[in-house]
DNA sequence: CGTGTTTGACCGGCGC
DNA sequence: GCGCCGGTCAAACACG
């Protein structure tokens, strides 16, 4: 522990820029960013979860599934018709609406309701901020969806555990985002510094899709990247930056049935309001030499900026219009390289896959950096933080 | 200089 | 008890 071999600055290839603080301020409501984002669901061990952080700030046509998931909270997961609620309520925490109560507007689930049942494909909309017009409505008439995103195709969740008969049928709806509350691996609780033990916790897990990986508000600083023993694909380790205290974390991985669909798994508690602007942009932005020798797809791969250091208000411009994923790279372009990372145990096999993954990394990386900028206003922050000094136990922003 | 990424090592749970 | 594996730490490094 004492000394570490100097880590090859290598930087080889992979990039995920992870900071994904970003949203500038700006706002226009025509943004074009793709706000599908997923919702998940509440899996909780112990009460100690006050409220839910909410990375995802906006969703739109998300489809989410639930299993039964012991972990569950009663009222958060009632059945499989009503997890609607459910969803509901997830997205107090993630929307942090700085309406009153925060509650999350019946209109949105009953949007949301039409839309599994009638497999409409319109986005819900969210009548957030009363202060002004809300970066956050969704709908048609405010974001646009990416075509691609909802004609993409998402098997994603098959690779789920277990699907529930709903995520069949969003399966052949081919549903932009997806979430589900799986009880996975359980998550290191107490997150102290100590390794924790795996105890099961709260756990938010969703499938959304590149374009809305993005979509996350918060500020997350990556920590770690391991290969995972059944994916080829590395999951990435993030921890928000926010606050120092915050216990809030992030996993995020490529689903290895469809590479277009990313697990993004959230657990802990943000302590904090959502921050509404980055501190620095330092460090956050290497898309320089760390790929100048990206072996692999890389190449196409256009060097995006982090997020937030978009000077311009529509991100549009900074953030690389989410260049479509890799190319369904197969497990057999992985073996092309993989020299290092994670590996530091004793992975093998897992290396190999880990080539294609580096591309696809970059990619995420890219994902990561959340071009939602239009959508976020900085009037519906202020509300924000009005909202959240004024009744901050609602389970907003102020919640924690 | 502060912030963020990279990455090998370490830790601890879990299955055998 | 041992090894596997996922998750975290932290030094080194990059960048603005
Ligand atoms: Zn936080």
């Amino acid at each position: 522990m004492s000394e570490r071999l100097p880590a090859a600055k290598a930087a080889e290839n992979w990039d995920l820029y992870a900071v994904v603080r970003s949203y500038s301020s700006a706002a226009d409501n025509t943004a074009t960013t793709t706000a599908n984002y997923a919702q998940e669901i509440y899996t909780t061990t112990d009460g100690n979860n006050s409220c839910a952080e909410n990375p995802l700030s906006f969703l739109t046509t998300l489809k989410f599934e639930e299993e039964d998931d012991p972990y569950s909270f009663p009222n958060l997961l009632p059945t499989k018709n009503d997890g609607l609620e459910e969803l509901q309520d997830s997205y107090k925490p993630f929307f942090q609406i700085p309406s009153s109560s925060c509650s999350v507007p019946q209109q949105l689930t009953d949007d949301v309701q039409q839309q599994q049942l009638t497999h409409t494909s319109t986005s819900a909309t969210f009548p957030v901020s009363p202060t002004s017009s809300s970066p956050f409505v969704f709908g048609e008439n405010q974001i646009q969806q990416p075509r691609h995103v909802q004609q993409q195709s998402y098997h994603v969740l098959q690779d789920l555990q277990r699907q529930p008969q709903i995520l069949q049928q969003h399966q052949q709806q081919q549903p932009p985002v997806t979430c589900s509350a799986l009880p996975l691996r359980p998550v290191p609780s107490q997150a102290s510094r100590s390794r924790k033990r795996k105890t099961p916790q709260k756990r938010m897990v969703c499938h959304v899709t590149a374009e809305n990986l993005s979509a996350d508000l918060w500020a997350w600083r990556k920590y770690g990247q391991k290969p995972i023993k059944g994916s080829p694909y590395p999951r990435n380790y993030y921890r928000c930056s926010s606050s120092k205290g915050c216990a809030a974390r992030k996993q995020v991985e490529r689903s290895n049935t469809d590479p277009n669909i990313f697990i993004v798994s959230y657990t802990g508690d943000h302590t904090h309001p959502r921050p509404t602007h980055r501190n620095s942009l330092a460090g956050s932005t290497r898309n320089k030499l760390s790929r100048t020798q990206n072996p692999v797809g890389k190449d196409s791969t256009p060097p995006i900026i982090a997020n937030a250091s978009c000077s311009s208000p529509l991100s549009t411009t900074c953030h690389s219009p989410t260049a479509p994923p890799p190319a369904p790279v197969d497990e057999e372009k992985g073996s092309m390289e993989h020299s290092r990372r994670e590996g530091a145990d004793k992975e093998s096999e897992e290396r190999d896959s880990q080539g294609l993954a580096e591309e696809d990394d970059d990619y995420l990386d890219d994902l990561l950096i959340p071009n939602l900028a239009a959508a976020v206003d900085e009037d519906f922050f202020k509300g924000l933080k009005d909202f959240s000094s004024n009744s901050a136990s609602g389970g907003g922003v102020g919640g924690c």
